[in-house]
DNA sequence: AGCAATAGTTATGCTCCATAACTAAGGTGA
DNA sequence: TCACCTTAGTTATGGAGCATAACTATTGCT
């Protein structure tokens, strides 16, 4: 399981694997995703351009692997809030938790949440990471009283986890192991609609839309999501 | 004030950068940003490269041109909502149209929704035409009741209008007449709060990312802004 | 000890941005 | 009307970057 086992060469492969994404990451704090250049990443590491490919057969597979330890990375920081507490306060240190990543990684986050890359055909994990991140908000939802504004898309949503197994496995994971439809519905609308209103302040705020503009950003996410656990009666 | 006034050689000179735009605009679609090439527009053209630079001075300001005729257009779309409906039905179309806008032409709200793109400096028009696609938002607030979790946005937005005198102009332009500052923090609060719920489910929408997910965009959408509408209590 | 896999190399070709230095029009004013 | 100067275009050049091909040298393993 782990890739050290495999002896010291792959080890050696690993090893440099890393180097190269560190210096990746380097570059894309830098000058964002177009700065990312495998020869210069390549010259900072005294090697000459093609060498990179044995690493990585690609540009586009590099961006991945950044991609991917991205989404677990932002996984990690929603993941870190406490169960035990309610609902609406685990919601808003969530999505705290999400813009304060955001603004630390502006670069990485933009990586996973900006513009889709053009031509970037995602590989087929990077869907579970990215459902991961956004497990922990499903939980707080299963078990609320979504207002009339919300019922039809948690119909649509409940409708999805039936066709979808992969979907109600997710719900199930993050919520427990009921499997009432209704629930599942409910969950799934809250999560998406959490994703949507913390998209659209945390973009726009990394982006630099706000520039200048004088209010605090977190407390348009505060009340934003304030407006939403009343939508969904979270106590 | 027209620029055809200048003789038939600006003519000439105005008719061949609207041709390198439409092409770099065809390029745009098919490609994204970043198929967006000099060499190729002029090729295109049956000329060759470094005769683009006749006309822009680096792809940069070929990219800006786009910037501003994208605003403009977006703006249009927006300022197309008869201004006699009631407050919560013009919100609705807005939203719709907006997203509409953003539909047809993904790549062109891209280029102005999506990622900075990295050292653009925007010029300072670029403002404005962001301001005035914005504007006929801020009319639907004025008179509105903001509930509790919106107050403290209303109140920094507020200070910012009285802080900015073109920013109170620009709230001005689009409210009527009335200077009262604690109509200016609504509408720029509810204003902004339009953009940041559109933002979220639309560039999500347009970036893939609600795809094969069932459920319907628009209904979303939808629901966002009447729970909105509700939030400022909207007739 | 020797062989095969692997990490690296140089050489090459493509696309694209951008500048320099030159040429050919063509409109305009004396 | 014609000479001149502006302007549209050209070729030549150089640099960055992606990627492949063909080769070399190391090194781990049997």
């Amino acid at each position: 399981m782990s890739p050290t086992q495999t002896g010291p060469r792959a080890r050696y492969r690993e090893h440099t694997k890393e180097e190269i994404k560190q210096i990746a990451l380097a570059q894309l704090a830098e000058g964002g995703i177009g700065s990312v250049a495998l020869t210069r990443v390549a010259k900072s590491l005294g090697m000459s351009g093609p060498a990179m490919y044995r690493y990585f057969t690609n540009r586009d597979d590099l961006l991945s692997a950044l991609i991917s330890d991205a989404y677990d990375d932002l996984g990690a920081a929603t993941a870190d809030v406490p169960a035990d507490l309610p609902p609406r306060e685990r919601l808003h240190r969530m999505s705290a938790a999400y813009r304060a990543w955001a603004r630390e990684e502006p670069h990485r986050y933009l990586l996973i949440a900006g513009d889709p890359l053009p031509g970037y055909q995602a590989p087929a994990d990077t869907l579970l990471r990215a459902r991961a991140a956004l497990g922990p908000f499903l939980a707080v939802f299963a078990s609320s009283r979504p207002s009339e504004h919300v019922l039809p898309l948690a119909r649509q949503t409940a409708a999805w986890a039936l066709r979808d197994p992969a979907v109600s496995e997710w719900v199930r994971g993050y919520t427990g192991a009921s499997e009432d439809p209704e629930a599942a519905g409910r969950a799934l609308a809250g999560g998406i609609l959490s994703w949507a209103r913390m998209h659209g302040p945390v973009n726009l705020e990394v982006s630099g839309h706000f520039e200048g503009m004088g209010f605090d950003p977190g407390a348009l996410l505060h009340g934003e999501f304030e407006a939403l656990a009343d939508q969904f009666g979270l106590p």
